[in-house]
DNA sequence: GCAAATAAGTCAACATGACTGACTTAAATT
DNA sequence: AATTTAAGTCAGTCATGTTGACTTATTTGC
């Protein structure tokens, strides 16, 4: 086990690697992931605190900065909780005024979501740090690993949920789309 | 390593990138860190219900299966979280038979942490479905996704604990490393 | 050889963020 | 007018994290 390739060079890999490798390097890459998104959640966990909030809160702040007059249903799709998981949080922001809300004017049902200009100081003191990181790290990895994480990264997401994604996210390299919003809306 | 960004799409950001810009694509990265995440963790999941464990126990029992002899110290500093919450979820792993602790030779205050034959098979299980997601996602990465995602993710642990994950994780490309259990023991 | 430090386990109380299930309200759709 | 939809709410539960205090067994250092 222990001496698996005995090659062991920076520059090694020939292209062929035996299944075992194989597996072993893609249980690295899974162990990887699990690190670094350990650590990639913990300096916006220790701001928060100060605020009260936790994690949950954070998202919820987070998606809203990010697509202003987001609707209560696009965020459950998005963070893939309950209605009733995300009811104590949201009420929370939106009673220390972080968020609020508006009618939907063609849909007087719809609750639009706005983040509050102190909502806008705390979501982007809170995405100063994680790209920080983020920028660090591509830094070290290199270039190219930006464009090649992105991909694999977008690929992780679960296929029936990668146009919902694409849309939100708006990668700078994609073509010019229409408002994000309306199209979460049409995917309802 | 890889030239950079003429590679990945034909709009392709000669190299010159605004502020702004930069800026848009570290949040996306950052957005589609969650993304991936929250579906990396979802197989899983639901595999586990079935036993009645938790995330908490996949990432114990994930660990004592790749480290065996782990110590009950070790798993504190891989896993960041108390002593207290560790119990729960060892003391079940234990009771129903998907780990057990043996007394360190050297030091008969240890307990030295194994995964049974149920173990190895319930975490076999889970690690396939991970990795299978994760070649899935290297391959529609393309070439080259594979060394720059390792790097990148690795690049995002905090930089205190690198040596320490570098040690349990053991990457293909790396030098032969005595073994990582005893350097664990080392870094207390 | 004895005191102090260390590895692990334990008890109790609590916080957060998930969950299910049942139900209401208001507005839009058919 | 009846049904569906968007959102909110009440009540109870579970999983997983936290603090703080304490015990036990063992090793280490003076």
């Amino acid at each position: 086990m222990r001496q698996s390739n005995g090659a062991a060079k920076p520059g090694s890999i020939p292209e062929g690697q035996s299944a075992a490798e194989q597996r072993e390097r893609l249980i690295a890459c899974a162990e990887l992931l699990f690190f670094a998104y350990r650590d990639f959640i913990n300096d916006p966990d220790k701001l928060l605190e100060q605020y009260g909030f936790g994690r949950a809160h954070h998202r919820v702040l987070h998606f809203v900065n990010r697509n202003p007059g987001l609707r209560v249903a696009d965020l459950l799709h998005i963070l893939k909780i309950t209605k009733q998981s995300l009811a104590r949080v949201l009420k929370q922001l939106i009673e220390d005024g972080f968020v609020t809300q508006r009618s939907g004017k063609e849909d007087r049902r719809q609750r639009l979501l706005y983040v509050t200009p102190k909502g806008t100081k705390l979501a982007e003191k809170l995405t100063n740090l994680q790209i920080r990181r983020i920028e660090e790290a591509l830094g070290e990895a290199g270039p190219g690993a930006d464009d090649a994480t992105q991909r694999f990264l977008f690929a992780m997401i679960a296929e029936k949920d990668r146009d919902r994604v694409h849309a939100l996210i708006r990668l700078p390299e994609d073509a010019p789309e229409p408002d994000p919003i309306e199209q979460l809306q049409d995917r309802t």
